[in-house]
DNA sequence: CAATGATCCTGTCCGC
DNA sequence: TGCGGACAGGATCATT
C-alpha cells in the first residue's frame, strides 16, 4: 500500500533510471488504467523526460511536448524497469540483489511504458485500482484531486491543521487520512504518526489540545522523514522499481505488532472501513 | 459541508 | 482437498 514515502521511493528511482531518456510508447493492457487527455491531438512521442515530482501519492513525470505523465500506485500498483541489454545471457546479472521473477508478474501487467530499445517500465497491479494518465502538462491539475498541502512543506503547521481540526468531530484517525487535509498520508503512518504522538486514533478531531496537534505535526515529519531515509516500506508487496525492498517495515512500532516498544499489548480497531493499530497504555 | 458506507478488484488466508 | 467468506485499503461516489 504506497503512500508518501514509498511513492517517493519509487520516484527516486523513476528520475535515477529515466533521466536523459525518452518514452516512445504507452500501451494499456487493462481498459481503464491508462486514461489519455483528449486534448492530446498528436502523438507526443518520443519525448524526453525533463522533470520528476511527486504530489501526495501522485508521480508526475513531465515530458518534452508540453505533455506530463501522471502515475498513482493506489493499492497494488508497482512500476518495474526493464533493462533491456544486447548481452543478458551471463548469469551475474540473475544473481544481483534486485533481480526479481518477471515470469510470476506478467499476469497483472496493466500497461507498458516503453522507453527505447534498452528499457521499458511495466505497471504491474493485480487490483487494477492504479492509474496512468497522459495529460498535456497545462491540464495537471484537473487531472489531480483537490490536495492538502504536503507533509513535509513548512505550511503544514500546527496552526494549518488546528484550523482544519476544528469542525471535524470524526476520529483524528480519519481525518489524517483525508488527502484534503494533508496530501500523502495512508493507513501505515497515521498508525505510526499517533503512536508517537501519543494521541489515540479514536479521539475526536476537534477534541485535540494545542499540544497534541503540535504533536502530531513533529511527529509527522520524523516519521516521513525517517521512511523516505528507508525507501519505504514493503510490508506486503511493495518494491522499487529495480524490486528492492525498503526498510521502514523493521521500525514500525505499532502497525501490525502485537506489541508495541514498551511491551504493553496493541490492538487493532476499525475505523473507516480499516484496520488501527494502537497501544491503549501509550496514546490518549 | 461533514460523516458514513458502498464500491472497485483479486490474491491470500482461515475455518469447516 | 476444496469451498465460501472475510480481509487487505486509496479514492470516489451516493446518501443521510
Amino acid at each position: 500500500m504506497p503512500e508518501l514515502p514509498e511513492v517517493q521511493t519509487v520516484l527516486n528511482g523513476l528520475s535515477e533510471t529515466l533521466k536523459g531518456r525518452s518514452l516512445s510508447a504507452l500501451v494499456c493492457h487493462y481498459e481503464g488504467t491508462v486514461i489519455i487527455d483528449p486534448e492530446i491531438t498528436r502523438s507526443p512521442f518520443p519525448a524526453r523526460f525533463i522533470g520528476f515530482h511527486r504530489r501526495g501519492k501522485y508521480i508526475l513525470l513531465d515530458l518534452e511536448n508540453d505533455t506530463t505523465l501522471i502515475v498513482h500506485l493506489r493499492m497494488t500498483g508497482k512500476l518495474i524497469f526493464v533493462r533491456r541489454d544486447k548481452e543478458r545471457t551471463c548469469g551475474d546479472e540473475a544473481s544481483e540483489e534486485g533481480s526479481f521473477d518477471l515470469s510470476s508478474e506478467l499476469k497483472h501487467i496493466r500497461a507498458t511504458i516503453t522507453l527505447d530499445k534498452r528499457g521499458l517500465v511495466l505497471f504491474n497491479d493485480p487490483r487494477t485500482f492504479g492509474k496512468i494518465w497522459l495529460c498535456r502538462t497545462e491540464n495537471t491539475d484537473k487531472y489531480l484531486p483537490v490536495l492538502g498541502p504536503e507533509p513535509l512543506d513548512d505550511s503544514f503547521d500546527a496552526a494549518y491543521l488546528g484550523k482544519k481540526v476544528k469542525n471535524r468531530k470524526a476520529p483524528v484517525k480519519n481525518v489524517l487520512l483525508d488527502q484534503k487535509v494533508v496530501a500523502g498520508l495512508g493507513n501505515i503512518y497515521v498508525s505510526e504518526i499517533l503512536f508517537r504522538a501519543g494521541v489515540s486514533p479514536e479521539r475526536p478531531a476537534n477534541a485535540l489540545s494545542a499540544k497534541e496537534i503540535r504533536q502530531i505535526v513533529k511527529e509527522t515529519r520524523q516519521v516521513l522523514s525517517e521512511a523516505i531515509a528507508l525507501n519505504g516500506t514493503s510490508i506486503s508487496d511493495f518494491r522499487r522499481i529495480d524490486d528492492k525492498t525498503g526498510e521502514f517495515q523493521n521500525y514500525l512500532r505499532v502497525y501490525q505488532r502485537s506489541h508495541c516498544p514498551q511491551g504493553h499489548p496493541v490492538i487493532r480497531i476499525r475505523q473507516a472501513g480499516r484496520s488501527s493499530f494502537y497501544c491503549p497504555r501509550c496514546q490518549h
